[in-house]
DNA sequence: CAGTGGTCTAGACCACACT
DNA sequence: GTGTGGTCTAGACCACTGG
């Protein structure tokens, strides 16, 4: 059996689909009631909701539907998740795998020793058979043995989920602009000097160790970051 | 009084800041006796750091401190306090503030009916008097009645805040990379052609309605985005 | 096996909005 | 005043790890 959350939350987002923006859900406790819960497990399913942005809650007057519009989502995923999201189909063109030794500052960010070995991997990756964007890719060799003979031109998030029980969690990135120099105009098939959208990503597993380090440049003119911020801090 | 969550939220911060990453944290009973709560109240202020990325939990393990390199927060925050955060002193330089008559996909973006009046307010802001970014916010005006005669080369939040008692929590932002045009150029202190970070910004208050609509233009030589970005779901 | 976090309950009291 | 979500408690059982 399932956990009663996972079961109410999935019954509560059939219900607030088919609800209007800021109409109010029944109170809390009717609503435990109907769902054969109690009022704290049905809060806990509520607290995941309101921080994905379906509902919002008006203290001393109710819980509503949030407005549409705005409910989007942005969590993490890796490039082919990312694009079958965006309605696309994604596809990988292999540039390089080998085995390298990381030093310097390039180890630190992968949280590995100096002299260390790690994978680098650069693909040419597509979208509906066009190029989207130029990844290069950082792996610690240790956690994943035989990693390069493995298919390398699908979803790389897949091939550590599947093969190493490893889940990228959570990951810290930075996104910049940049002007695209001739290499990548080639590859990617813009003119020099084009806009390009460079997101440098350190991608970590449940527990906090670094799993990835990624280097991406997107086209601009065919891709853009989309994401919600929230205040945070307690309640 | 404050909240019991409030206080033991700062009391296991100050005590997580004095720890080593991956230190393991008293056991959840142990550590709710000792800050005289329940279990469940620590609970979800453990929650709070967990998803603020401060700590993470093993099932059947224990509570660890997770690794700061990567703690680094990404919370909503406007231009002024992350300039702040950054270590640079914000400013800003008003280039034009007027009420203008919104229609169309503009109108729809702000949240208002179409040929209803918003405020379109124009600044060049500055990190430590140098030019960081061309910004234009657009905010509906019912709302903010006078908005107009305040001082805005400060924070904008802060002056919604102070005045109007409005909290933008939630921000739905897209980021993408354009080349700077002649004006941008001009007033950025670049030249033409040079990678700008373009972010477009919709920000709402707590209950879902739209307070802001918002474009700016970033240098890329002097700013990139930063962000943390986590699995989502229930549990 | 013992020890840990994860789930779940039933109930209480509070602060706040006014449907 | 009545109804709502927000906070807090004490206790129970489960699933998982091997500290």
């Amino acid at each position: 059996m399932t956990t009663k959350i996972r079961r109410i939350d999935a019954e509560l987002r059939r219900r607030i689909a088919g609800m209007a923006a800021h109409e109010r859900l029944p109170r809390e406790v009717d609503l435990a009631h109907a769902l054969d819960v109690s009022r704290s497990t049905l809060r806990q399913a509520l607290g995941t909701l309101q921080r994905s942005g379906l509902i919002y809650t008006v203290p001393g007057s109710g819980t509503f539907v949030s407005d549409r519009r705005v409910t989007k989502g942005s969590s993490l995923s890796g490039f082919s998740e990312d694009m079958r999201a965006r309605g696309m189909e994604p596809g990988s063109r292999l540039l390089s795998a080998a085995p390298v030794v990381v030093t310097g500052s390039v180890a630190t960010e992968l949280g590995v020793a100096d002299g260390e070995l790690a994978y680098s991997i650069d693909r040419l990756r597509l979208a509906d058979r066009e190029p989207m964007c130029v990844e290069s890719v950082l792996l610690p060799a240790t956690p994943f043995p035989g990693l390069l003979t493995h298919d390398l031109t699908g979803g790389l998030y897949d091939l550590l989920r599947t093969e190493y029980a490893v889940e990228v969690a959570t990951a810290q990135q930075s996104v910049s602009a940049v002007t695209a120099d001739p290499e990548q105009s080639a590859l990617l098939g813009v003119a020099e000097g084009d806009p390009l959208l460079a997101v440098h990503r350190i991608g970590l597993d449940d527990r906090g160790h670094i799993v990835e380090r990624a280097v991406s440049h997107y086209r601009a003119d065919r891709y853009s970051f989309m994401l919600i911020a929230t205040r945070d801090g307690v309640s």
